[in-house]
DNA sequence: AGGTGGCGTCAAGGTCGCGTCAAGACGGGC
DNA sequence: GCCCGTCTTGACGCGACCTTGACGCCACCT
């Protein structure tokens, strides 16, 4: 998960952050001053920081440098300054952005997707694998030990649904009316046919599922 | 030289940018509209974009996506809306920072610079090459054996769209979408002509086709 | 022990989608 | 107004995929 590290001297603003940043699904650090700031960049290396300039301890110009001097982590400085001395100083220190308070969160939250998305070089695609083999959703791509699988659409569907729902089971309905539409609900032998074509292509030994699994019954589970 | 292409309508703002870029010894280039700024860039790639949203053509964050289509050059954004929602829209198309009107010139020079030194690393052509023929996005030139390939615009945009995925899926939705619009989601009859002839004009066999993949049933695929 | 229902396997038929070709429609340049 | 390149449209053959039915097996119930 991407984290992120909040320093801010006010409680409330600290506060406001942390939950927001939380509800994003970011890993939130916090500090409350610049040397533990320091302190916790350097034993907990973020992904970005976002760095209230106006602390107790130091200018936050001197944070920025002092991260600058050995992290190349995107900087987002907030600062109650609004004089363009003040921005250019810290831009020029190594900050990558500048939000002036007060500001609105939701284009804090943008700057900082921005600021995370020049820094991350590529975007991995989600790729799920096991031991046996691995499934690119992204790419629509199966491979098994290297070479890629060909897959017809409704393999490649059936698979899809199950893969979506790791380690959970997925009934027999579901399945079909994912795939087939809801008019096939009952049409269990469809399944039969290709999940075993799908075991045949993807299992090591397509007698004893170990990826694909048959819950009697009921319906499919794929175990990663 | 680092090369910035300034895009402007207002020709008195135009000027005062071109003159402060030019005393810091920046190459700078020019356009009055949108369309004129999408060719320039293509043409001629800078290092960075001021961009002004109020284009009489086109809107701004059209532009934005334009360029991010194929090209991971900074984006400096100018514009006189100070809505976060406004904000929130650019910043997510992908530019990289937003200044409200009026601004400071040292605080954009200072953001200029900011979003210059973290794009400096990291320069990745946009020349995608296989073993057979070579792409370049933003010269919108092909070459295989060292000639250049004639290709008609249509035949061009689809394999823009496929090259710009490379090894990943495209579905026909999303080819026919991009390059005929909407409104052709189901002339598949289309696809089947024009990939035929990229096939015929890239490939070494196009009967068995190697770069330019059919999944059957979903979409094509560009293997690099 | 016999019966039953669900699952895995296989093969065959029919349908659908893809590749190919060619002719007509369209539009821009001269 | 003419001409040439490009786009659109239709037809056709072939192969792959989906569907369908039959059969054997196993587990569980009676």
């Amino acid at each position: 998960m991407t984290r992120i590290l909040v320093v801010d001297d006010d409680p409330a603003l600290l506060r406001a952050l942390v939950i927001n940043l939380r509800a994003r699904h970011f890993d939130v650090d916090t500090a409350v001053d610049g040397a533990t700031a320091l302190r916790h960049a350097a034993s907990n290396p973020p992904d970005l920081v976002v760095l209230d300039l106006g602390l107790p301890d130091m200018d936050g110009v001197e944070v920025v440098a002092g991260l600058r001097g050995w992290a190349s982590v995107p900087i987002v400085v907030l600062s109650a300054r609004e004089s363009q001395w003040a921005k250019v100083d810290a831009l020029d220190a190594g900050a990558d952005d500048y939000v002036t308070k007060p500001f609105g969160m939701d284009e804090l939250l943008a700057r900082i997707r921005a600021a995370l998305r020049r820094a991350a070089p590529e975007p991995p695609t989600p790729v799920i694998t096991t031991s046996g083999f691995t499934v690119d959703l992204a790419a629509h791509r199966v491979t098994r030990d290297g070479a890629p699988v060909r897959l017809t659409p409704t393999e490649w569907h059936v698979l899809e649904v199950l893969v979506r729902n790791p380690g959970k089971l997925v009934t027999q309905q579901q399945l079909l009316r994912e795939v087939w539409g809801p008019a096939y609900d009952e049409q269990t032998n469809y399944l039969r046919v290709y999940v075993a074509q799908l075991r045949r292509k993807l299992e090591p030994t397509p007698a004893r599922p170990r990826y694909l699994v048959t819950e009697p019954g009921i319906g499919y589970r794929f175990e990663p």
